[in-house]
DNA sequence: ATGTTGATTGGCT
DNA sequence: GCCAATCAACATT
């Protein structure tokens, strides 16, 4: 599994270099797990991100948030549109709000399960969006702050061959509604150029 | 105590 | 393309 190092770097390195990396959720028994293929950055920067969940509150914790200052390697796990469930990954220096959103993946293991969790839609709708993948690995609230580095944790992220620079494309993030500029623009979406699972 | 807003998705026009 | 779903966090009263 990738170690605490991985994770211990600026959200937008990570966010990158997470790009072709695997992730496992160990279910029931059996590996729900997918290579992603799109991630954004937040925060980890001299000014506040005021995409990030980490600025509001004036930059301090909050019971919502209170992971995105703790240290890397740990997942962050939140509720929003009263439906979803969205997936993060802490980065960075502890005591910082940094974290990198995993935004889609192509299902490698355990795609009998996920196509049950995603059923009746076709294949590349499992786990082409943010919402989408941690429906299809099942994860949720009970998966908020858990250590992606622990021996013996239910969810991590094997490390694999890195993605060829030319093949990394970037953008703006997305949904970020009424973030002012220069955040709103700012290219911290990162994606596989043409992947078929990258979100619509 | 009440009102507004979302790091989205899926269904309908 | 537009909009409802559905609720926790946060801002405002």
């Amino acid at each position: 599994m990738l170690p605490l190092p991985f994770y211990a770097r600026p959200a937008q390195q990570v966010a990158r270099d997470l790009l072709g990396k695997t992730l496992v959720h160990q279910w029931q028994g059996v590996r729900l797990a997918g290579r992603i293929v799109e991630t954004e950055a937040y925060c980890d920067s001299a000014e506040p991100d005021l995409a990030c969940h980490g600025s509001r509150n004036g930059g301090r914790p909050t019971p919502r948030t209170a992971v995105m200052f703790g240290r890397a390697g740990h997942s962050y796990v939140y509720f929003t549109y009263g439906i979803h469930w969205l997936f993060n990954i802490v980065t960075g220096e502890e005591g910082q709000a940094n974290a990198v959103l995993i935004r889609a993946l192509e299902p490698t293991e355990g795609e009998v399960h996920m196509a049950m969790h995603r059923a009746p839609r076709p294949r590349p709708e499992w786990t082409n969006g943010p919402a989408k993948l941690t429906q299809a690995l099942a994860l949720n609230k009970s998966h908020n702050g858990l250590n992606l580095c622990a021996a013996d944790g239910v969810i991590w992220v094997e490390d694999a061959p890195a993605v060829p620079p030319n093949l990394i494309a970037t953008g703006p993030r997305i949904g970020l509604g009424q973030t002012p500029e220069p955040w709103l623009s700012i290219p911290w979406r990162y994606w596989v150029a043409g992947h078929p699972f990258v979100s619509k």
